[in-house]
DNA sequence: GCTGAGCGA
């Protein structure tokens, strides 16, 4: 019969139809954190640049990352006991749109004979309670 | 700081 057909077919479209309207994706609170830690962390002004060399300098940092905007502030992170540089620092620059210019330029580039990664560094610290004296990180900068 | 992934005193 061609109207026990018809009827039977209808209900393949209404299934697909029932399964796309489940409201089953509330991603935890948490899928944002842990989304932090492995992909690119959201625009910034702040960059996280690894693969220094241990011989470049906040200076060479800031020099190279200059050519793409105005550099507020750069930063090679060192040992505080040894002094040298553990490979990566932070550049900060004045907008997004330099950031994003600096990221394009300097990525993948080489600087001091090693390749050099840029990319949008992730928020620092989450905000805790104050500590005793002005060693706090929060007092810096 | 030669040994090279990473997120900062």
């Amino acid at each position: 019969m061609a109207l026990r057909t018809a009827a039977a077919a209808a209900p393949c479209g209404l299934r697909r139809f029932f399964s796309t309207s489940i409201p089953a994706f509330n991603f935890p609170p948490s899928a944002a954190a842990a989304a932090q830690q492995r992909e690119k962390a959201e625009p910034s002004t702040n960059l996280f640049v690894s693969g220094l060399s241990k011989r470049t300098t906040t200076e060479k940092l800031q020099e190279a990352f200059s050519q793409f905007g105005e550099v507020l502030h750069a930063r090679v992170v060192t040992d505080r006991v040894s002094g040298y540089s553990k490979g990566f620092g932070f550049v900060r620059y004045a907008t997004l749109e330099e950031a994003a210019k600096g990221i394009e330029g300097m990525d993948g580039k080489f600087l001091d004979g090693w390749v050099i990664f840029a990319e949008y560094a992730r928020p620092r610290q989450p905000p805790g309670p104050p500590e005793n004296n002005m060693a706090s990180p929060y007092y810096r900068q």
